[in-house]
DNA sequence: TGAGATATGTCAACATGGCTGACATAAAAA
DNA sequence: TTTTTATGTCAGCCATGTTGACATATCTCA
């Protein structure tokens, strides 16, 4: 243990609870914001993993869902849900298109705009890192219960800020994009 | 209405269930994950901004949080709860020690290792930054209900990779870090 | 029709926060 | 005394965000 090789002195301690103790629920509060750090981390991991070999990152992971998921989505839109800069954006972009995991379409009504797609191999990179993380949400939802998604959503939603609430829940369940 | 002004013709759909229908479960699953990208986006935003005001970043915002919680944490705990590298750390962890919010003890058992503490300006930095922070989450929290916590709890627990749930069900309830 | 607004792209420069590799020092441990 | 450990530091690279400025094509409206 490393508390026997390394005994702390009474001025090193390293427990949270030494100092001045928390009020319970302040202190499990503190717990779940942790606890989100921590399964936010891994959550993320497998897609990262498998990007770099790929060369790409997390910001192209992000790119390639959201495609998938708005097939003919424009620039705006797409810029709308990232919330990044243009310039940002047309880095991850141009990548991808080199790559030939997205194309884009003039668009026939408005020519000004840009239709996003994602190509066969696009698709393919979208399955292939959704697989692990799909596996790793639905275990975890499974093992908390059947209650568990439900509750989960709830607060999730809550979790956003209240301006854009109804703008994300359109946006996820299917709808036009913002 | 964006879509009276500029309606789609039909090659440029961006609706998610346009091309082929998802099996209802794989569809919430991703409304799940999708939740999850923008909870957590807001959920660090009000530190964020509140950071930004003093020239820091994210990163000490974590360095601040964990030392908090911890005090006396040595460089090498610290690191491998954060999983940067010391390099990274050392950058962070050099702007908080020269803005007076952390400071160094030299251990009096080990005097190699360096003990790292909040003082009162790096307290009072932590406790600003985590109130929005709290309020949102138990806001979150209380809007889902009763059980919410407890599920919640749940759920990410069972996200974190698990051969260290333990250690980190260890780490946030008080204990000793790794 | 012509002026202005809009959608997109691009160049350049900068900041943050990760990373690697190499090396230095002090102190503990063997 | 030698080796290992805890920490620090220099230098440079990479990914991904930012701002500002400007160009082009196209649409909209008076």
């Amino acid at each position: 243990m490393a508390d026997i090789k390394n005994p702390r002195s009474s001025d090193e301690k390293v427990a949270a609870s030494t100092s001045s103790p928390l009020p319970a629920d302040k202190e499990a509060l503190i717990q779940t914001i942790e606890l989100l750090f921590f399964a936010y981390r891994d959550f993320v991991s497998d897609p990262d993993a498998m990007l770099e070999a790929d060369g790409l990152g997390r910001a192209h992971h992000r790119v390639v869902h959201f495609v998938g998921r708005h097939p003919g989505i424009t620039v705006a839109e797409l810029l709308s849900i990232l919330r990044i800069t243009k310039q940002s954006l047309a880095r991850v972009l141009r990548d991808l298109i080199e790559r030939d995991h997205v194309e884009q379409k003039t668009g026939t009504r408005d020519r000004r705009q840009r239709h996003l797609h994602l190509t066969d191999s696009g698709i393919d990179l979208e399955r292939r890192l959704a697989v692990p993380q799909h596996a790793r949400v639905a275990r975890a939802l499974e093992e908390a219960g059947p209650e568990a998604t439900a509750t989960w959503r709830k607060i999730l939603l809550a979790l956003v800020n209240e301006e854009e609430r109804t703008a994300v829940e359109t946006l996820i369940t299917n709808g036009e994009v913002p």
